[in-house]
DNA sequence: GTTGATTTTAATAATAATTACTATTTTAAG
DNA sequence: CTTAAAATAGTAATTATTATTAAAATCAAC
């Protein structure tokens, strides 16, 4: 794979991030350094980057595709008032397979969640 | 509310239906008796009885919005290899709720899962 | 450093799912 | 029956994303 530069401002973009954003919040902030950066380049990498693992695929079923610079598997809230999807810091909740494989007859490999309620900063509001 | 022949014809293909269509879906199956409803219809009164809570919406993040006649909350299984979405039999899994309140600030209200693998039919081949 | 093959890009067009708009038709209440 | 409110069909518009393509950037061999 040969280097680019606009790969490169993606990837390390999303690594210093906290909050997880969608192609076109990545493609809006690289504008500003990167005034002609093209929105089709913003989606090509992030798919190759998650796709070789650099990064992670988000979906929330807001919509729109969300991205995460931690490729560590962990999970997510989203808050019902704000927005803001923010990380977990729980373990693995593998056990949850076992209670879904009673009474199945197929195979479950793994599971797909998300928390929501209300974040920190809502909730003090 | 009025009353109208297309949301009723919705309404009962939904209830009857043990997969879970998406809006294209439930068009296309009620087209053969109502030649010319319109999709916009179906798109509109899936919303108006996932309002009402007389069906349920589910987002399973594959590009299209899937509806559910069963109200009940209960958890979906979808197929990795024919994308099937299968209800499971299991009880709530609210305990989980609790596992990812400790060491979060905000409130968890609730969660979203689903299961992923292999369907019964795809394992046997 | 040049050359040339390959990859990547920017810009634009295309697609898919969904929502919005509007003139006409249905419904329900007086 | 009349009439006002709500719903529909048909079409246009929007949003998120993917595909296309000519030009530019990258890299390896000379």
């Amino acid at each position: 794979m040969h280097y680019s530069k606009q790969r490169e401002a993606i990837r390390s973009y999303l690594k210093e991030q906290v909050n997880h954003p969608t192609a076109e919040v990545v493609y809006d902030a690289l504008k500003k350094s990167m005034p002609n950066i093209s929105l089709g380049t913003v989606y090509r990498n992030l798919t190759v980057l998650s796709d070789i693992g650099e990064i992670n695929r988000i979906r929330l079923g807001d919509g729109a595709e969300h991205f995460d610079g931690i490729t560590a598997p962990h999970y997510h809230f989203i808050c019902n008032k704000c927005g803001r999807i923010i990380d977990l810091n729980i373990k693995s909740l593998e056990h949850i397979n076992s209670l879904a494989s009673i009474d199945f007859e197929g195979e479950i490999d793994g599971h797909f969640t998300y928390f929501y309620g209300l974040c920190p900063d809502c909730l003090k509001k």
